[in-house]
RNA sequence: GGGUGGUUAGCUCAGUUGGUUUAGAGCGCUUGCUUGACAGGCAAGAGGUCAUCAGUUCGAAUCUGUUACCACCCA
């Protein structure tokens, strides 16, 4: 059969897997062999594929697919989550296109409206990850808002309530204007804007013109201020201790209150207090025991409470109100300034802080075991730089907020009598039954169930058990062979959101750490280094890199400049570096399948020792890939097979061992090589699973059903690190000869002559003499004693070669080039000379060392003698 | 504002308890190649005071501190 001489992976992708799919390869279940399993980092419902999931799934398909070939039970078990904030956004908006409006319909006719928009468009990032070759377990894809999830979801809940981590109360919490929800603190991202720092005048009470300047960057939260505070040791405001000020335009009066939490260098040392509105001024209120206004409607207008603007929303009234301080004498000035305002990460609206009523989870009970882990090592995390990270984080851990005012999502179960007492229960009738019990006689349609959902995290905490079934059947077949999980790969952003979380949720539900290892990736970046995303459009469609590229172009791509947790700037180069690899293994292919082969001809020497120093090298690279791999050092891991194909397979081996045009190769070399192409495959194989896949199939016959993805990974025997070493020396003669032949214009079909001189009674070693001769056509290798006249010379260590060439030698080149050898070599020898010329450094360093240093010394010594005596015999 | 990490070739990064030839790789760059597998290729080459200053040490890219800049996290 002819192969083209491009690899086109259009041909062979989608082929190979859906021939994967047919055998049902990716499908595990329980059995004797040890379980390796990896969850899905589940990507949001409402997302495409992006360049940060290729990245990731790459990386899990890589150590699944090794992980199967090295005899594991591998797992992956794919899904996604319900993301309640975004896909309820999504939802509202579609209706609202079709003129619906979320307020004229009930839950139920909703929450259709959302599943039936989850039917159509959730499935499709799973679908893109096919394309990717994700090898998952897709019998098993999971969703958080599957029934035994969503009970499970439930079931813990009511199970944290009752242990008491979960408690009900007022808040200041993270109020999102635009989805008209809360969000929890790590939903909050900081930007820096450009502000401005409004100064206004509030007058003391009972005084004609006495004034007290605050400074502030919400005017238009004056309206609900019920205090000012200066700093008790500021000698500014002394003389106003138990005064009270007018609020300018409402006129309300407050009191002025002394607390050191006041910078006294910010503004002018004064501070406008709105405990409603502002975290840190609601807990000065809970100290001072001021009143809170609140005079925010939810959706961000003002409400009577404000007194002015009312319905009005509260950018609109900032502008409103900073012209009419400004014309009724109030403003003194204003001054721009930069400050840090929290958006919200789902709908990017401005987050206002807002006291409501929700539910809480106490968290530093359980953040000390799953902290524990993890400085312990029992949880590993690469790179090991973000335990500091975590170790912040879970030391000053707060109470998370997990209700959210939203439909989608599962359904807090707590029952709300007319008394205002709460039942928590799975069921309508459950909470019914535990009212009866405490003496409420009522009747089903008194208890009221919440309104609202819970935190879609709350479900993703769960996940590496959930998805096994593992809370409501704690001891079914599948949770106790599969968890707990090996590797979680994610991005270092959601640490705190859901890591840490699922080692919370992990020792308190299976007593057991929900992963071993968890490797974050770096975040994906474009060539500005921005960060990738929608907003920017600066992501490229990775649908459209692989078609360009093929998926294992892309693949390696993606993975040869990221290392763990460093961020990687994308450039559509590195698709481009792996798409060429991958044409580069199909052609070494082509270039064996295209040899005759000959049983009658012996085995050259020099095709033997290639088809050992090969062997050698393979192992030597397996060890390393090993030790990669057990560091999690993925790019590491690809360039080490990189240039085990490139480099020792495709540039040395397969030109040591090829036959002379048209010439046959004989059956011993000719099995070996493909022995050893095959070996390389199935190395190759996690990293590119498509080509090596199609390769695999072309090497020998197969049988019906066989794929390299189930074969077993070859095991790194023992080798001969000198032999490789010897190889090592060769490679540098035959450098220097090829640049000879290029520097002198000696065309390679011009055979030469090779003339050894050996000194400082060096013994002789011909092991790769014959490979040497092939590879730079020398008909003649002779060790001498003596010099030689009319001839290029070079140097290795101390030995000195000779090229004789006819005619004349520009001998005025050769002393030239000697020289500067020879000034290179002397600066050596000068440095390890003052080193060996400092006592305290013979006296106090390990003799070990001195006598490296010594031999160095000796070595540079007589390449330097033997320099001078070529450079004096040629000025001769 | 607080914390954590980082700064090594044009770019992206290695450099494993301080000493193995006066620092390595990939990409890019320069030069030369229709070399019978591959121009998506081959061969050769250039390119770095290891951010700064100081200290510890016989010896520092490596350890300590300073400054500058960058990134991320937290308020």
């Amino acid at each position: 059969m002819e192969l083209p001489t491009k690899y086109d992976p259009k041909q062979t992708e989608d082929k190979w897997y859906a021939f994967w799919l047919k055998n049902r390869f990716f499908h595990s279940e329980p059995d004797h062999r040890p379980a390796y399993t990896i969850v899905i980092p589940p990507p949001n419902v409402t997302g495409v594929l992006h360049m940060g999931h290729i990245l990731n799934n790459t990386i899990q398909d890589i150590i699944i697919r090794r992980a199967r070939m090295l005899g594991f039970n591998a797992c992956w078990v794919p899904g996604t989550d319900h993301a309640s904030i975004a896909t309820e956004a999504k939802v509202v908006s579609k209706l609202k296109s079709e003129g619906i409006d979320k307020k004229d319909l009930t839950r139920d006719e909703f929450l259709r409206h959302a599943w039936e928009w989850k039917e159509k468009h959730g499935g499709i990032i799973l679908d893109q990850l096919k394309k990717l070759g994700a090898s998952c377990d897709w019998d098993r894809t999971a969703f958080t808002m599957d029934p035994k999830l969503y009970e499970s979801v439930v079931d813990v809940f009511i199970d944290l309530h009752k242990k008491g981590l979960i408690y009900r109360g007022v808040r200041m919490v993270n109020w999102d204007p635009n989805a008209l929800t809360a969000v929890s603190d790590e939903e909050v991202i900081y930007k820096e804007v450009n502000s401005k720092l409004y100064y206004v005048r509030y007058r003391i009470e009972n005084t004609e013109d006495d004034w007290i300047t605050i400074a502030t960057t919400r005017p238009e939260t004056i309206l609900g201020d019920t205090a000012v505070c200066v700093h008790p040791e500021d000698e500014r405001y002394t003389h106003l201790k138990g005064k009270r000020v007018i609020i300018p335009l409402v006129n309300r009066s407050v009191p002025l209150i002394f607390d050191d939490y006041v910078e006294r260098e910010f503004g002018t040392g004064a501070l406008k207090v709105t405990p409603a509105h502002d975290i840190n001024d609601y807990n000065l209120g809970i100290k001072h025991k001021l009143q809170s206004i609140d005079i925010f409607n939810d959706n961000g207008t003002l409400n009577e409470k404000a007194e002015l603007y009312i319905g009005e929303d509260r950018f609109e009234v900032r502008k409103k109100i900073s012209l009419e301080l400004q014309e009724k004498g109030f403003m003194v000035k204003t001054e721009d300034i930069i400050n840090k305002v929290g958006y919200s990460e789902r709908t990017d609206a401005v987050i206002e802080p807002k006291l409501s009523m929700q539910w809480f989870m106490k968290m530093t009970d359980l953040a000390k075991p799953a902290l524990d882990v993890v400085l312990s090592d029992e949880v590993k995390f690469y790179p090991g730089k973000f335990i500091n990270t975590y170790k912040h984080w879970m030391e000053n851990v707060k109470d998370w907020c997990i209700s959210r005012q939203l439909w989608w999502g599962q359904r807090i179960p707590a029952y709300y009598a007319p008394d205002g007492s709460i039942f928590v229960a799975k069921t309508a009738e459950e909470a019914l039954e535990k009212a009866k019990q405490s003496g409420l006689n009522l009747n089903s349609e008194d208890l009221i169930q919440d309104e609202d959902v819970l935190d879609t995290w709350f479900s993703s905490w769960l996940w590496p058990i959930s998805v096994f079934d593992g809370i409501r059947n704690p001891d079914n077949k599948d949770i106790n062979y599969y968890y707990p999980t090996k590797d979680l790969i994610t991005a270092p952003d959601i640490l705190f959101f859901w890591v840490a979380r699922m080692i919370m949720a992990g020792l308190e539900y299976r007593q057991a750490i929900p992963f071993t290892n968890v490797y974050l990736t770096g975040m994906v970046r474009d060539k500005q280094g921005r960060k990738m995303s929608k907003q920017l459009g600066n992501s490229p469609d990775p649908i459209d890199l692989m078609d360009k590229f093929g998926a294992d172009g892309v693949r390696m791509g993606m993975l040869l400049s990221s290392p763990a947790g460093n961020d990687l700037p994308f450039d559509e180069s590195q698709c481009e570096q792996g798409r060429n690899f991958s044409n580069k293994i199909w052609n070494a292919f082509r270039l064996i399948k295209g040899w005759q082969v000959d049983d009658s001809i012996p085995q050259p020497q020099s095709s033997k020792v290639s088809v050992d120093w090969f062997n050698a090298t393979l192992n030597s690279s397996m060890l390393e890939l090993n030790d990669h791999f057990e560091k999690y050092r993925m790019s590491d891991a690809i360039l080490c097979i990189y240039k085990l194909i490139w480099d020792d397979y495709c540039s040395w081996y397969l030109e040591m061992i090829k036959p002379a045009y048209q010439q046959p190769i004989d059956r011993m070399t000719f099995e070996a090589t493909l022995d050893i192409f095959e070996k390389l495959m199935q190395l190759l194989h996690p990293f590119m699973p498509f080509i090596t896949e199609e390769l695999w199939h072309h090497i020998r016959e197969r049988q019906e059903g066989e794929s390299v993805m189930m074969t077993s990974m070859p095991n790194p025997e023992a080798f001969d690190q000198d032999f490789l070493q010897k190889f090592v020396y060769t490679q540098e003669v035959i450098s220097e000869i090829r640049s000879i032949r290029k520097e002198k214009n000696i065309p390679f079909k011009d055979a030469i002559k090779l003339m050894i001189r050996k000194n400082n009674n060096e013994g002789i070693d011909t092991t790769f003499d014959t490979v040497a001769a092939k590879l730079c056509n020398i008909s003649q290798i002779e060790y001498i004693t003596d010099k030689v006249e009319q001839a290029i010379s070079f140097l290795i260590q101390s030995t000195e070669f000779y090229i004789p060439v006819e005619g004349k030698i520009d001998t005025e080149a050769e002393i030239r080039k000697l020289e500067e050898e020879l000034k290179y070599n002397q600066g050596f020898y000068d440095s390890v000379m003052k080193k060996l010329g400092n006592e305290r450094f013979v006296s106090s360093a390990p003799q070990q060392v001195v006598d490296i240093e010594r031999k160095k010394l000796a070595d540079a010594e007589s390449k330097i003698n033997i320099i001078e005596e070529q450079i004096k015999s040629l000025k001769a």
